[in-house]
DNA sequence: AATGAATGAGTTTTCATTCAT
DNA sequence: AATGAATGAAAACTCATTCAT
């Protein structure tokens, strides 16, 4: 399928990825023109239709690429030795942090194609979505002691709600850095309020 | 400013309003044509812009009439007598998703404006987002007998936990729905489940 | 024909007038818009094809009655028993700076009108300019002392080269005005200058 | 730039060329429709938009390529070693009527960029000619003997008398040309009135 | 006299995609 | 593999003018 893809010489993929990249995370599918990827890659309109059939594969192999990147690094730092569910949390809220530092443009995009709903691409997406989070939601508990959680409450329903705290206090993280005047996330502000978190879900949740 | 528009015969104005809340529900600002809303609205291309200076225009008024009706019918439907914190939330969750049944379409347009990121509208409405939520969001506690939670956690954030714990799970239950083969919400699984998270929350918040 | 027009209310008439000359001035025919000039004065839509039938009567009516302004302004303001040619050029240059000063906006919106070239009001324009000329071209010179110029050159053609000469020395100082950081005329100045060009006739052409 | 553009096939240059020419000339900027001009050179509107990136610089670009051409013939076709101002300027007159006569769809669009006032275009057409003339303007008197003159006028002064009444000459043989039978300059009887001009001005301000 | 809702053809510009070279 | 000329449908928006009230 994309194998010509990867036979192009690095120094042109990258610059294709970056520019297509670039310019998806900052306009979203529809309003991103192919025009603009190919002026700022430095190849011509053709070579980008040569390699993929059209924007939509593009965005699409795109969404794969980034997303295999981000998956990879993310479990390869999780240190699946500790058992300790909130320890484990804790890892992976930091982890997702360093990421979002280390590749923002990536991170943007993906992010910006989990609020995608432009129709053409809107169900293929939501199928990705779906299947990564099954397949992945669980092996971020592998080895989880849940020995140490109350037993007179559902753990299924207890995990969602943590999991789903971090998520939202996350994306407020992040509305916040969006309207400080820094634009950026004040990781040492943000990790005492987790903590904070982490604590009500100790005293409460555990035994 | 948009006084014009409301002399206009009401079948008209709801006509126009039907239309645009369908189209730009469906394909997002940036996708939505207004040629295709003045087909819809069985219209002339120039009436929609002497009402509305332009597409922009257009679709944050739209904006602020379905949060208006949003708001008030959610408001009047709450029972601030109710002093319990956990049935005051159940009761919310509940009058939400009357609200999503009775008015399909402003939840869904309403819905695809908080997802909406096309450059153009973003930052005015983020700035409506922000004014709604500083107005309404502790209106919703107004009243509520705070004594009975452990003294032991922040409140502020453990109210903040139960918020979206529910915000998530109405997320999920809609996203189910999307995927059955009804396309709508089994308010009755719903509920029993959402209890079950109330029992989680009164057990290990509650003294 | 406009006797209508004139029945109207003063104030509204002045509006009216106002407006149309401040949007034609500045925008020229085609780009001027109705709709802009209705706003200005205050009136319906409406109002304004009841007494100008379209776009293209309002302005060329416009025209005439700005040139009936001038031209009335201008010979009233002449000094007939002057027989000396270079003493009633001069006193004409100096007398259309004033209506310049006196009249900007329909001096502008005439300027204007001299330069359109929208192909639905040109031969209209054109056709009224030659009329214009023809009328006043030598009004201007009626009673002149033609006895002091030399007697081997042809009078006619050394009038048109005097009046060349002032119309693009007039021409000048107006677009040294538009681009020096006053954007005013300098009268002073321009009056020594224009002096200048009056010794060389005087040298040159008298006997 | 515009390199692009010229790598075009001959035919096709010289269709947009004259289809804008013409569109431009007849309509001025505002009236004229890229609609007409691509359909006038049989192109697609996208190609237009290729080479060109708005209505704009097609314009601006059309008025460059214009004057090129007329400046290079017109210094091309000038006898630098005649040193005698009045044939230098009966020269310059009759090149220009020559180039009237074999660029007239140039010209007349050169003529009608001079008038055009669409607010656009205007700054930048002006900053062009402000350029033009300060580069030019003496370039057409270079070599001149200046010492046959009268030494008691101003010669800098006389040099503008006798340039603006050749201007303004042209400029009434135009509109006498325009309004006559045949449409066209009657060269033969210009130049007989031209040289009676020249007459007064050898008369006069030579010594 | 006065209003302003209504029209729809018209404008410039963008865009993904194709294809001959 | 690589180019870039070419397409034409579609977009948002404007505008003079009409007409029922």
């Amino acid at each position: 399928m994309f194998s010509k893809f990867f036979n192009l010489e690095k120094g042109k993929q990258d610059r294709i990825i970056n520019a297509a990249l670039k310019e998806f995370a900052q306009k979203g599918y529809e309003r991103s023109s192919t025009n603009e990827i190919v002026k700022e890659a430095g190849i011509s309109k053709g070579l980008l239709f040569h390699y993929f059939q059209n924007k939509k594969q593009l965005y699409v192999w795109l969404y794969d690429y980034c997303i295999d990147i981000l998956v990879q690094e993310f479990f390869g730092k999780i240190n699946f030795t500790e058992t300790d569910f909130f320890v484990r949390v804790r890892q992976a809220v930091l982890i997702k942090m360093e990421l979002l530092n280390q590749y923002p443009h990536i991170f943007r995009f993906v992010e910006s194609a989990y609020m995608e709903d432009a129709n053409e691409v809107k169900a293929e997406l939501q199928q990705k979505k779906k299947e990564l989070t099954e397949i992945h939601r669980n092996r971020i508990f592998e080895g989880i002691d849940t020995s140490r959680f109350r037993d007179d409450i559902d753990l299924q329903k207890t995990f969602k709600i943590i999991m789903w705290t971090f998520e939202q206090f996350g994306e407020e993280e992040l509305q916040k850095a969006k309207q400080s005047s820094a634009h950026e996330i004040d990781y040492e502000q943000s990790f005492i309020a987790a903590n904070e978190y982490f604590e009500i879900f100790v005293k409460c949740f555990y035994k």
